[in-house]
RNA sequence: GCCCCAGUAGCCCAAUGGCAGAGGCAGCAGACUUAAAAUCUGUUCAGUGUCGGUUCGAGUCCGACCUGGGGUACCA
């Protein structure tokens, strides 16, 4: 070859991929490289990527989450820091089930071997990471501790059980949590979810709600401020007062006290009428007789509509009169109770106080039934009476004793101390969040370890009987979803004696949600092997929190809620010393095709192996990391992964192209190199304190491009500047495309292994210049440039700029009103 | 409706309040080649969504709006 460039000719000189990925790994296996040493000598950082459920094999999507987090973990290996970063799967759930039902298996065999070939997979993408630590949520070893955390929160009063109006999914066949309902259908399969009234499991999520608002101060900087605006949303804390009516005894009906939850006491004059969630028990409890059959065919009526038709705004406001009425505590007034599906029966107290001239839901109500609407804030709008817009603006108080004339703030205020004086209602704070809803009527989840006995209730099982496994010998059909669990229907499984008394006795047959698995795997990666306890709690107070978390945002408000709201009860028991789980959280971006999430139905699926195939892991790997910041969405379409082979290959044959020995003294190389090695490395530094992967890359690139300049210009291949600048490049490739740098690592003539040399010291003397070119402005509009030496006094720039021959002219004998100077770098001249 | 995020070159994206361009893709030209691919070299292309404000100076800060994306939604 003729080019001095020192393009491939040679077979030795041939970027192969597929020969590195041959080579490299089994190397890597046997140094052990990537677990932690733990000896207290070097900082110790957790990177940990969302474990992943093993639906199959890996796609772009894992792809790119995992690039993130490997980039994280080595680059902390570089700094010199003891870093785990360990690896296991979320491997309860659904899918499997389904997977077994249709094949006549047990969804362990579809489970597992999924895992094996996810774990064959991750290992080709060269993941960093300990495999000594692998764990599934699934094994019995693990999932006895998850039951055993559930008898904690059991002891606590904080795992209980309530019959209660939940979401239902008629195809899954299960009931869900809150968080798990989206637009009003199954996040899993999609379907409109049903409302149905079952005995269920819950976790008391909401005695942590203000925890989980104050804590979030600690998170703030470090998390995506998006992420913890969903979760502030979802807590959803609203101040209000709650304040009593008492609805009238009538015929032989008694007198019920009936709290309502307002933000607006302040407009309580204003409430003509009162409405009770029509699918609350109070509902039928305080109709009249001769009003309950409409009632009941109304509740009907609402229990037969989905998710997706009660959440419709459009939908005219229906309800039936009870017959009944309530007295406002503050005027005596008496106003109708009616019944209605606009008033949420678990939200406040199931019932509110209907104020239609200042809240539009009321307004529409009144409307529709021709009740009366009083305005008793003047907002100065029109007439919500006529214009048929309720006005929730600030205002003078109207129409209302003795809150007359107050501004809302002052009223609100006065309406409460009125109240709380005469013993009905108080300040209070009410939140959107509900208990987590954590039992499920399937079979692939963690047991819920109580055996229920008619004479002594709900009995945990005894710590020393856990794990209380899940049976084996259940095959396809038996799996089937029936509506309650399959457990039910294994009698030996079932029926045991009540450990307190002996008595004959059930097991519960529900499992447990399989984000309660999700909860508090990353504290049994410190000691997955212990089993004594479900964590080692010094080891666990040693490694966490978790210093970069990285995963998808799709868990926004599921997995980071509910691990949140579990570190906070482990540290009440005393089980770990930190209230927070994650101290820094990466969301890293989708992997699109042509502006779409990849999907079976548009056919816009990207395969990641065939992707590996034709451009090898590094190039894939390179790519996801370079196309855009880690948070942003990649655009397979957009990007290209040939050419991020082309990079790979040019770092490559560096290695080729140094001729000075390994060990040489790069202070005896060329200067002006060595100034981009160090200026990149410095740079490098902070870029990856604010995760700007993508700006690294481009600055390893422009080193590879300084590099060749060298050794093809006058610098030459021997010098040890080039040297030096090659060895950065393979430690800096190494945090994106570890087979390609280790090659490199090697052509350089040092053993394996790249990933934990470190990096070399930034000197600080290549990174000050002798000279700087100054920026000369007149009024902000650059008018020259020149060279000055970088320790130019104020005045000397001063008087340079001023005799540039281009600002006198722009000047033109103009007196100066003010010159700005920032030595060495800029002068601004500002005329008069 | 409310809340968050983002709008810079044909495209993906850089730019501690101080020269709008670091890097890549695509394009164009050249070198090498019988030719092509690969490789190498060089190079074209925007005034930063709109309007206003703060400032000596705004892509960057503030306000309003537009567009796109995401979250949430009868939450009293």
């Amino acid at each position: 070859m003729s080019t001095p460039s020192g393009s491939g000719q040679s077979d030795e000189n041939i970027y192969d991929f597929r020969a590195l990925e041959a080579r490299w790994p089994a190397v890597w296996d046997s140094m052990d490289s990537f677990a932690p040493i733990d000896d207290g000598n070097r900082e110790r950082k957790y990177v940990l990527d969302m474990f992943p459920y093993p639906s199959g094999d890996l796609h772009m999507g894992h792809a790119e989450a995992f690039a993130m987090g490997d980039v994280a973990a080595r680059w902390a290996r570089q700094k010199g820091q003891d870093v785990l970063h360990p690896i296991g799967w979320d491997s309860f759930g659904l899918p499997a089930e389904n997977a077994a039902i249709q094949r006549n298996a047990h969804p362990a065999e579809w489970t597992y071997a999924n895992i094996d070939t996810q774990a064959r997979s991750f290992k080709r993408y060269g993941i960093s990471a300990d495999w000594s630590r692998r764990i599934h949520t699934s094994d019995p070893s693990y999932y006895r501790w998850t039951q055993w955390l559930f008898l904690r929160f059991f002891d606590k009063g904080l795992a209980y059980r309530r019959d209660s109006p939940v979401n239902w999914c008629p195809k899954d066949q299960t009931v869900l949590a809150n968080e798990q309902v989206v637009n009003g259908t199954c996040e899993r399969c999609g379907t409109d979810v049903t409302k149905k009234s079952l005995n269920q499991w819950y976790f008391k999520i909401t005695d942590y709600a203000d925890r989980l608002l104050e804590d979030m101060d600690q998170l703030s900087g470090s998390w995506p401020e998006r992420v913890l605006a969903m979760q502030r949303n979802w807590i959803g804390r609203s101040e209000g007062a709650h304040v009593t009516f008492t609805i009238e005894a009538d015929s032989d009906l008694p007198a019920y006290d009936a709290p309502v939850f307002t933000t607006r006491p302040d407009t309580l004059y204003g409430a003509t009428f009162f409405v009770v969630a029509a699918d609350a028990p109070l509902a039928l409890e305080l109709v009249k007789p001769e009003h309950r059959a409409a009632l009941e065919s109304y509740r009907e009526k609402v229990k037969s509509l989905s998710e997706i038709e009660r959440q419709s705004t459009e939908r005219p406001k229906t309800g039936v009169f009870t017959g009944r009425y309530a007295l406002n505590p503050l005027s005596g007034e008496k106003i109708p109770v009616w019944a209605a599906d606009y008033v949420l029966a678990d939200y406040g107290t199931g019932a509110i106080m209907a104020v239609p001239a200042h809240d539009q839901r009321d307004l529409d109500f009144a409307r529709a039934f021709d009740l009366t609407v009083r305005t008793v804030v003047d907002t100065g709008a029109e007439d919500p009476a006529m214009s048929g817009v309720a006005t929730t603006g600030e205002g003078t108080l109207v129409n209302s004793g003795e809150l007359s004339g107050l501004s809302k703030d002052e009223a609100i205020a006065k309406a409460i101390d009125m109240v709380a004086a005469h013993g009905t209602g108080e300040r209070t704070v009410n939140y959107r969040l509900r208990d987590w809803l954590i039992s499920r009527q399937r079979f692939w989840g963690t047991p819920i370890p109580i055996i229920h006995c008619t004479t002594c209730g709900e009995v945990a099982v005894p710590d020393d009987q856990l794990p209380v496994t899940l049976p084996e010998n259940l095959r396809g059909e038996d799996l089937a979803p029936k509506g309650t669990s399959p457990l039910a229907a294994v009698a030996e499984w079932v029926n045991v004696p009540c450990p307190t008394c002996g008595a004959p006795a059930q097991r519960d047959t529900d499992t447990m949600d399989t984000f309660v698995d999700s909860s508090w795997y990353y504290l049994r990666f410190i000691s997955p092997t212990l089993d004594s306890a479900p964590f080692d709690t010094e080891a666990v107070n040693r490694w966490l929190p978790v210093g970069q978390y990285v995963g998808g945002v799709e868990h926004a408000i599921l997995h980071l809620l509910y691990s949140r709201f579990f570190t906070k009860v482990l540290f009440d028991l005393g089980l770990v010393n930190f209230t927070e789980p994650f101290a820094a959280l990466l969301n890293q971006g989708q992997v699109l095709n042509g502006g779409k999430a990849m999907s079976k139905s548009l056919g816009n699926g990207v395969d990641l192996s065939e992707q590996l195939d034709r451009f090898g892991v590094d190039a894939v790997r390179l790519t996801m990391v370079f196309a855009s910041p880690p948070e942003d969405d990649v655009d397979w379409a957009d990007v290209s992964p040939s050419g991020a082979a082309k990079f790979l290959a040019r770092a490559w044959r560096l290695g080729a192209d140094v001729t000075s020995d390994p060990g040489a003294d790069p202070d005896a190389g060329a200067g002006q190199l060595r100034s981009v090695t160090h200026r990149t490395l410095a740079d490098v530094e902070v870029l990856m304190q604010h995760n700007k992967f993508n700006v690294v890359i481009a600055r390893l690139m422009e080193l590879v491009n300084a590099t060749r300049k060298a050794i093809d210009g006058d610098v030459g291949a021997a010098d040890p500047a080039v040297r030096e600048a090659a060895e950065v490049v393979a430690v800096l490739l190494s945090l994106f495309a570890p087979y390609t740098a280790e090659d490199l690592w090697e052509r350089l003539g040092h053993p394996a292994s790249v990933a934990t040399v470190g990096l070399p010291p930034v000197e600080q003397r290549l990174l000050v210049q002798d000279t700087v070119v100054a920026i000369v402005q007149v009024q902000g509009k650059v008018r020259d440039r020149i060279d000055v030496p970088v320790d130019i006094s104020a005045a000397d720039l001063e008087a340079l700029a001023r005799a540039s021959g281009s600002v006198q002219r722009i000047l033109d004998g103009r007196d100066i009103r003010q010159v700005i100077v920032r030595a060495p770098k800029l002068v601004n001249i500002v005329p008069c």
